[in-house]
DNA sequence: TATGATATTGATAATCTTTATCAATATTCA
DNA sequence: TGAATATTGATAAAGATTATCAATATCATA
């Protein structure tokens, strides 16, 4: 369900059609942020793309960050995520299809998972109340499977609060 | 499903066995906030709020708006909710039981439901997974019954974006 | 390859939202 | 009533994101 580690030239391609298709230019900080992202296999914060971009290329500046993420969310390799404690969070999305989550409160765990017989209930449910989905997200809160074990070895606290970024 | 308009004695009854069972005083303000909020059947911002109570009693300040709504989240009377627009929004939650929501990108409409069927779907998404969940948010984004209809009359545009509160 | 049009960038200012500070005030209870 | 202290509102501060803008990089074309 993760994206494995490593740049998948088909992502770039399909960035690369994306800004051909607009009309825009190539650029080396652009491209830096982009393989930084795609490299990630978590679901970071700007910052974080930030801290991780600088090891690449230092020159790249905040704005660029941003500007770069919306482009991404545009051609739809990204995906902006809203979760409980207040971060904005970018997580892949190509190859990845549609997914919801499992959030533990506790270390941070995020799980991506399917679940079709869901999906199939959520279509039902729009169509009885005369609604025209086009998306959704699920997020379910909780403690995961080791969180919540025997915890022999409680794993360490993590949970992300706002503003306990640096 | 909507609460229905007017302060509820019950609601009041429980911010104060709250606000008892925790040592805090009565407050003019706060009573104010708290009124507000209860009259309001729609999903408010904290400005909105403030706003509001202020045509009550002119002399509330944000920071009170916001250390009350935290008080009546944490008495279960509130939830907030983070939808894709970026803007917090504190609902109603007394009386209501839990429930999710269909947004309308279109008009700004924002629905709630609840279907059993899913529920029960979650919690077996959850067994196999080996989650134990505390709750969830579940919110389908689409175009509601009237902006997806023959649109005879398109309702006003209120797709509400971030900073666009004033 | 040089060049001009313009897309892009990064530093920084500006916004917006939420929280922290703190002196003044209100509440509670002996 | 009078102290103890919880509460408040104005305002500063913090964080996150966006806007501004002069400098620079990119690219089609000559
Ligand atoms: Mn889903
Ligand atoms: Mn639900
Ligand atoms: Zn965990
Ligand atoms: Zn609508």
């Amino acid at each position: 369900m993760a994206t494995k580690a490593g740049v998948t030239a088909r992502e770039i391609e399909v960035f690369d059609r994306f800004t051909a298709q607009r009309g825009l230019r190539h650029s080396r900080p652009r491209r830096d942020i982009l393989c930084t992202f795609l490299d990630e296999d978590r679901h970071l914060t700007a910052d974080e793309i930030l801290r991780l971009a600088r090891r690449r290329n230092p020159r790249v500046g905040v704005a660029t960050v941003y500007r770069t993420m919306k482009l991404l969310t545009e051609s739809g390799l990204c995906r902006e995520l809203r979760i409980e404690d207040g971060a904005v969070r970018y997580e892949h999305l190509f190859g990845h299809g549609h997914h919801d989550h499992l959030i533990c409160s506790q270390c941070g765990r995020l799980e991506e998972v399917v679940d079709p017989a869901i999906e199939r209930l959520q279509d039902r449910l729009c169509e009885q109340k005369g609604f025209v989905a086009d998306h959704h997200r699920l997020e379910i809160y909780g403690r995961c499977r080791t969180c919540a074990g025997f915890r022999k070895t409680p794993p360490r606290q993590r949970s992300v609060r706002r503003g306990e970024s640096r």
